[in-house]
DNA sequence: CGTATCCTGACC
DNA sequence: GGTCAGGATACG
């Protein structure tokens, strides 16, 4: 599920179902969770409240009133599901957030790879990031520097989240896609003309969380996904067949045709 | 740089 | 049975 579309709208339902409201219990459901935080870490959290449910990237922080985080990352296939605490569990939940009005966040996720942690007060909870595709200091230019040292190919270097934060496997290939770039351009050697419309891609494809701040997209048209699981089937732009191959281990599909190096 | 690894489920 | 999966990281 998650990119960063996805994960915005997560942290939004969860921001609408915690904040304000006051850890009662915390639950693990599958001995995956244990990689990052501790059992006793997690007791340590009942009785704090929930100041603040912030999105970084694909990272969500759960900021509490006293100034520790928990941090979550949804991985390839982790979501929220909000209900009551007598509710029955949803299948595949793997952990729960417990409030004492009742309200449960159970973290759900089919492959056990979502992470959660918990980071006390001066302690960062993200790795290293690049800026936000909505950051209006990220443009053509500052990404051209970004990339200036990077051998590789386009794509596997736009999953690398140093470079923008919150661009996945789908988007990106999306993304070069919409700008008329092939995934195998060379990251240092695309100028700035050529960045500017992948990164006016990015921006549209990634959503409104994506957009520069003031602008605004009507259409969300149905064909937001061009390419992406495609293969053989015609472009949209040229009608020749989508190709898929593997780059740094993902699937790459794109239009061999009308995207060039 | 590529490859393996963490996990489970869907699909051929 | 094998392959693939919208992610990230640890390795060689």
């Amino acid at each position: 599920m998650p990119e960063l579309p996805e994960v915005e709208r997560a942290a939004r339902i969860a921001r609408r179902a915690a904040l304000g409201k006051t850890l009662a219990r915390i639950t693990l459901l599958h001995p995956s969770l244990l990689r990052r935080v501790t059992p006793p870490q997690l007791h340590a959290l009942v009785g704090a409240t929930v100041a603040g449910v912030l999105r970084r990237g694909k990272h969500q922080l759960l900021e509490l009133e006293d100034g520790r985080t928990i941090h979550v990352h949804f991985r390839m296939a982790g979501d929220w599901h909000i209900g009551r605490v007598d509710d029955d569990l949803p299948r595949q939940a793997r952990a729960t957030l417990e409030f004492t009005d009742g309200t449960r966040v159970s973290l759900v996720d089919p492959r056990a790879l979502s992470t959660l942690s918990v980071h006390e007060v001066g302690d960062s909870p993200l790795p290293e990031l690049g800026p936000e595709p909505s950051d209006p200091a990220l443009t053509p230019s500052s990404l051209r520097a970004a990339l200036a040292r990077r051998n590789g190919p386009i794509k596997p270097v736009l999953l690398d989240q140093r470079i923008i934060a919150g661009v996945g496997n789908i988007y990106a290939s999306e993304a070069l896609w919409r700008s008329r770039i092939s995934p195998r351009a060379s990251a240092s050697g695309l100028r700035t003309a050529r960045l500017a419309s992948l990164l006016a891609a990015l921006r549209d494809v990634l959503g409104p969380a994506a957009r520069l701040p003031g602008r605004y997209k009507a259409a969300r048209d149905s064909a937001r996904i061009a390419v992406y699981g495609r293969a053989g089937k015609p472009c949209r732009r040229c009608s020749r067949p989508i190709s898929r191959i593997v780059q740094a281990g993902r699937s790459t599909f794109f239009c061999s045709s009308c995207q060039r190096s």
